[in-house]
DNA sequence: CTGAAAGCGCTTACAG
DNA sequence: CTGAAAGCGCTTACAG
């Protein structure tokens, strides 16, 4: 087991660091947590020093001397599928850092404030903000008042003093309208998310605009109105497909009402890609759970929380040694997904 | 923050502790350790403090002096569903407990032993073994005789070397039977699961004994092959529901192809639970996505993994302690869950 | 059975 | 700008 820890490189103390890049500790820790105030020369001999050994802080080890990170997570009412991917990036990350996720649940917008309030009593040292909370102006307000390290991830408007975590909503709705026009889908019905959500907002804005660019001008009755849940897809789903004549594909905001739509047009006997083409929004599990599977945009759910707890972490360390920080807004990669749910027009 | 975090009892030291029982450090640490060799008298004295101070180890000062203990978790392919709720639990415990957890995935027999030299090499100190893994008995045996601390999550025939944590699938699949009997169904179907996996066995045991039992025998008809997936249940749904006569309820070995029910009924234009009552087992997301929501037994995924971290990391901390072990076979209670997916019989 | 000492790898003051 | 010292809370040998 030792012989497999040194391997893996991981058993360089940052003593070993100081011994060879010739200075002390000391030097070492400053280089490590980016303090000020170490000689360029110093610094560069220490970072090679790291590279050649591979070292990597024990996080367990500066746990134990600067307490353990709290680090709190506020959680409204999202879907399962949503809500699991983003838990084992957060906890994931949070175990790789040392640091422990402090859950806490809030419906309501008083539910909300208490919410908020509860965390920082529990000790919390920063916030993670994931939907539909992201998008909950007065929880954003009470958080960024306190002035405690915060991060909204998945919001498509990011406010300019909080950091965030997100795709471009307004480019992947484009991909994916790109891609079925690229198919030959001209006449394609929508099914809008939840209005209160700015991802679902920017999405239903991005098809508008791709359609008519191509020259095509979406009629209202292609339009349905949906919440991003399963049941209130079936309801657009039955608006979509009863009209006189049938659009060749739907975009639904979200998978799990793009689920709903593949299941109403299998009762219609319609078949999935060749009748009517479909296609979601997330790439949560659901997806690739019903048959066809979606064609959809993946949001990297796992990965942006992660990403969002480091940044939080980082903020922490940063404020604790006395340094200033500035919001950083992070854009992750998004990829357009092409299944068996879509295919060329019939 | 400091306040906050002495409320919240978790400030005590195993000096503090020391101090209050009138024994050193070394004493404490032996109790909250369970080592031998401390004499019942004073043993009482600290469990008194460890209780009055609402005193709980550091994890983190205890990861910086024996290492960090690494769990590794092999996993098979299944549902996504069923992973994220498992891995929620896994990633939990281990960041309570300062440890970390590795993951290694295997499709394949050969995999299979690849994936545990793999996590064996990476220095996992202990491995966890979820569906389908824990029911292949060339990987069981490997880990046995490894010799590596070993627990398998949710198998129904547990092997008598190796510790387990699973629910008693042959009491849940009888429970749901007999509330499906209890609401006046005497003509039911079933879904049966993956052949390999041993809760599908037992849960099909289950409902025939159960139906037995309530003077109902289940014409062969009545049931169809299902392999765990959506897309296996689409057709095994057809298979009972092209019948010339249909039975009033379905009871289907898992949510993903109970969901898959729900769509072939609306399909055939039946209604759900009016025309035909269908039910699930486990309690996945997608048990809650669908419309109706989904009558089910719930089966603690994720407390079970939490559960089964804790028994892997009290048996590390055993053996490294000299101490014997003996495999411990964890019930989880199972619940049932009754959702809009089932009712009186029409 | 029991405890004083040393140390895990890191960081916080404190001197230069 | 730099480092020697002390300490985070715990545990591993080592003496009694």
């Amino acid at each position: 087991m030792k012989a497999a820890r040194s391997e893996s490189g991981a058993s360089a103390t940052i003593w070993d660091v100081a011994k060879r890049a010739g200075v002390s500790a000391m030097t070492v820790s400053r280089v490590v947590n980016g303090s000020a105030g170490v000689s360029e020369k110093k610094r560069e001999k220490v970072v090679r020093a790291i590279d050649e050994l591979n070292y990597q802080v024990n996080v367990a080890a500066r746990a134990a001397r600067i307490g353990t990170l709290r680090v709190g997570l506020l959680y409204g009412n999202p879907s399962a599928a949503f809500l699991s991917a983003f838990l084992v990036g957060a906890l994931s990350e949070c175990g790789r850092q040392g640091a422990h996720l402090l859950l806490e649940h809030c419906d309501t917008l008083q539910g909300q404030r208490q919410a908020i309030d509860r965390l920082i009593e529990n000790g919390a040292d920063a916030i993670l903000v994931p939907p539909p909370l992201c998008d909950a102006p007065a929880a954003i307000r009470q958080l960024s008042e306190l002035g405690i390290p915060t991060v909204a991830v998945a919001t498509a408007r990011p406010s300019h003093g909080m950091s965030a975590v997100r795709i471009d909503d307004y480019e992947g709705a484009t991909m994916l309208t790109n891609y079925l026009l690229s198919q030959g889908h001209t006449d394609i019905g929508f099914v809008k998310g939840d209005p209160e959500h700015t991802p679902a907002q920017l999405r239903y804005q991005a098809f508008i605009d791709a359609m008519r660019a191509a020259g095509h001008v979406v009629p209202a009755e292609r339009v349905a109105q949906g919440m991003f849940t399963y049941r209130s897809g079936l309801r657009a789903a039955r608006e979509l497909l009863s009209q006189p004549t049938r659009p060749t594909a739907i975009f639904a905001c979200n998978d799990d009402m793009a689920a709903a739509v593949v299941a109403v047009a299998h009762g219609l006997h319609l078949r999935v890609p060749d009748d009517i083409a479909i296609c979601g929004f997330d790439d949560t599990p659901v997806a690739t759970t019903v048959w066809p599977e979606l064609t959809t945009i993946r949001q990297p759910i796992t990965e942006m929380a992660c990403s969002a707890v480091a940044l939080l972490i980082e903020h922490i360390r940063l404020q604790r040694t006395g340094h200033a920080h500035t919001p950083q807004h992070r854009l992750m990669p998004y990829t357009l997904v092409v299944r068996e749910s879509t295919g060329a027009a019939g």
